[in-house]
DNA sequence: GCCCTCTTGTTCGAT
DNA sequence: ACAAGAGGGC
């Protein structure tokens, strides 16, 4: 392996190998370089067992990157080391050793919808109004406890003479009680659960202790208190811990994240050594000029100097809009020009303040013709329609999984009511039997009227069979039968509405996405897929070959990625800083970090606008120029005119052939059309030849990149090119 | 039980 | 701007 690319301060953080290890690596100091020749550093030079390695990430898709980087230094030999998310290693860690802790090792992980659907639950319950206590509210205490290892009983303790608290106190209890009875997490708990699980089994501990011999995070500046306390326990024994991060970085306050843990790793961690990467290989010197003006506003933060041996560069581009749209318009602009100087739609990305910013851009890039991609925003897994299936889904799994069933015993619509339901609680109370169970009872004994009955029956006579056979059937099979005869379909193609066709293509995506999900990982085991599918990031969902599409996101999403060229965009008071951030200097001082963030994301040239007007809440609103934008060194800074340019291309060239977007659904196609020996296109897969028709209902398909594929008529986004 | 209309709050960020 | 909830008519 050869180290010599390695500046003096990168080899002296690759080298040191022994003891508690603090990397502060600024923005675009080759950290990852750092972690991956670490790692493969301890295998090639030390024989290091890679199974005695652990590499904890924020994303997935940092955890892939950085293994297949091992990979491309160690070979083979980078399959065993653990790496992984927090979240993504204690799930592994509580499959493995869930009885140890009451849990069945099938439990299911509730995601941020499924959370807010299960305080609401509690809270009706509880006959709390949400006018007292809102269920986002309720929601945040609570995690925010979890994150602080506070218990159920510690919570209750401590806010005893605290009407508000106490009130939270029992929501928390019941919350907690009703997980347990479903056999279910949050993604707070994964954590929490793991830590309890060592104290409850000091062997498993034991065991997790000895088997990593040298353990990495990355990103510490965001880890939480919890996260902090999983570390340190599974670095006991070793004490081989090298954590990697940067204070100015450090933008998941909100989330729990205690900056206090980088910096006082030296003091919880004895002897530790320290390693400063102060050389930017990423962005240029006007760049790092325009970040350091910045994050200097801050105080009480770890000094360092930031430099670059790159050129000045181009000087921060400058826009002031008069309102929402011309911004946008502005940005379609500078990008169209880029593309006509022979630039690439994938070397650019749109960086927001709030999700709730990307309308205008996706209005503007849509009349332009640009292709883009929203990172994050409304997240496929929290639309309705896709929470409805995956509900339908997890309740075949586990036919106990009550809060699954209530989601979907109306949907589509049955004539099962309120009423209906609270009867079928009833009978399921007074017989102890699950809700389920006690549905099938009312159908069996017609318990209930006519009309009820009916629609009871109707759900049973189809779900039922499903259940009996889940283990023989895929999880695609299944997820299929449940979109043809549920009605979910059927009522969808009814609608006939734009909003029912976005719908109908999420279906399909979703199907898709199992059917992908069976391929690659080889087994088609619906649990498995329902266990997989929740902690999985936005940043996953960014393909590699996506470079043909400007990406739109949020600060929060970018942070750990980089772009030729970036637009920091709604620079504006109350905006960018957030105004509730405003209400105390910490936040004030997070969204400093977060600007910091934002405009080191850019590696050569870097847009900064604000709107003059902005509709927001559906109103007009005035804002103020960002104090951060006052805050930067105005000598690199040039100010844009671009108005007149922009409004002139606005009434040119506006051809509506935009693609992904727009694009019409790709389903429906006549089943017998395809022929072995085809050439067709797939909306993810690419090109392919159809090798085999199988049945009535699948193809197999040899794609020109991503090999073999057995896919449904009718789902797969697919059309034919030759015949 | 369902559908329609009106009112209300919502949005800062996410594994 | 938009979605979810309340309330009334059917």
């Amino acid at each position: 392996m050869d180290l010599s690319i390695l500046n003096d301060r990168q080899l002296k953080a690759v080298t040191t190998i022994e003891g508690p290890l603090l990397v502060l690596a600024g923005a675009g100091s080759g950290k990852t370089r750092v972690l991956t020749y670490r790692i493969g550093h301890l295998i090639d030079r030390y024989d290091v067992k890679p199974y005695h390695i652990l590499a904890l990430t924020f994303t997935n898709k940092a955890a892939n990157e950085m293994k297949q980087r091992v990979a491309a230094l160690v070979g083979y030999r980078a399959e065993q080391i653990t790496m992984g998310t927090f979240h993504s290693f204690c799930l592994r860690v509580l499959r493995r050793n869930a009885d140890q802790i009451g849990y069945r090792s099938d439990f299911l992980v509730y995601d941020a919808g499924d959370q807010r659907t299960l305080v609401k639950n509690v809270m009706k319950e509880l006959k709390i109004s949400e006018k007292d206590i809102s269920i986002s509210n309720a929601k945040a205490v609570i995690s925010d406890a979890k994150n602080k290892l506070t218990s159920v009983e510690k919570f209750q303790d401590l806010y005893r003479d605290d009407y508000h608290n106490k009130r939270i106190g029992l929501i928390y209890e019941r919350y907690q009680a009703h997980l347990r009875e479903n056999n279910a997490m949050d993604f707070d708990d994964l954590i929490v659960n793991v830590i309890q699980l060592f104290r409850n089994a000091p062997d498993v501990l034991e065991y997790y202790q000895h088997k990593f011999k040298y353990i990495h995070v990355d990103e510490y500046q965001d880890t939480n208190y919890i996260q902090y306390l999983l570390v340190k326990q599974l670095s006991e024994y070793y004490n081989n811990i090298c954590v990697v991060g940067d204070g100015d970085q450090s933008i998941y306050g909100w989330r729990g994240a205690d900056i206090g843990n980088i910096r006082d790793f030296e003091k919880t961690f004895k002897n530790a050594k320290v390693v400063l990467l102060e050389q930017n290989y990423r962005s240029t010197q006007n760049i790092l000029d325009l970040a350091n003006g910045v994050i200097k506003n801050n105080l009480a933060r770890r000094d360092k100097n930031l430099w670059t041996d790159n050129a000045a560069g181009d000087l921060i581009q400058y826009y002031r809009a008069a309102d929402g749209e011309d911004e946008a318009r502005f940005v379609a602009n500078q990008i169209i020009r880029g593309i006509e100087g022979g630039g690439a739609y994938g070397e650019y990305a749109i960086l927001y303040r709030t999700n709730a910013q990307s309308r205008s851009f996706e209005n503007a890039f849509n009349r332009a013709s640009i292709p883009y991609k929203i990172v994050g925003g409304r997240k496929f897994y929290e639309r309705m329609e896709i929470k409805d299936l995956m509900a339908y889904l997890r309740f075949v799994a586990n036919p106990s999984d009550a809060v699954s069933l209530r989601r979907i015993i109306n949907v589509p619509k049955r004539g099962i009511g309120a009423q209906t339901m609270t009867h079928v609680e009833q009978i399921a109370q007074t017989r102890q039997l699950s809700l389920y169970q006690a549905i099938a009872y009312a159908v069996e004994n017609a318990a209930l009227s006519a009309r009820a009955i009916k629609g009871l029956k109707g759900f049973c006579d189809f779900v039922q069979p499903l259940i009996d056979d889940r283990a023989e059937l895929t999880g695609s099979e299944i997820l299929k039968a449940i979109i043809e005869q549920s009605g979910y379909r059927d009522n969808l193609e009814m609608e006939r509405t734009t909003q029912a066709e976005a719908r109908l293509e999420n279906i399909d995506e979703l199907y898709n996405q199992i059917v992908e999900f069976e391929q690659k990982n080889e087994t088609t085991e619906l649990n498995y897929f329902l266990q997989e599918i929740s902690l999985l990031s936005d940043q996953d969902d960014i393909e590699e070959d996506e470079s043909g599409q400007v990406l739109l996101m949020t600060i929060h999403a970018a942070k750990g990625l980089e772009f030729p060229v970036v637009f920091l965009v709604g620079m504006e008071e109350r905006l960018f800083p957030s105004g509730r951030a405003l209400e105390d200097d910490d936040g004030l001082a997070e969204e400093r970090r977060l600007c910091y963030v934002g405009i080191t994301r850019a590696q050569r040239r870097l847009y900064i606008s604000h709107a003059e007007m902005r509709s927001q809440y559906g109103a007009l609103r005035v804002n103020q120029v960002s104090r951060f934008i006052e805050e930067m060194p105005h000598a690199i800074i040039e100010s844009h005119s671009g108005t007149i340019a922009a409004r002139k291309a606005q009434g040119g060239k506006m051809a509506l052939n935009y693609k992904r977007y727009a694009a019409k659904p790709l389903a429906k196609v006549d089943d017998n059309a395809y022929k072995p020996g085809m050439r067709v296109h797939h909306q993810h897969f690419g090109e392919g030849v159809v090798i085999a028709l199988n049945g009535e209902t699948t193809l197999t398909i040899a794609f020109d990149k991503k090999g073999i594929k057995k896919l449904a008529v009718g789902f797969a986004p697919l059309r034919i090119i030759e015949e």
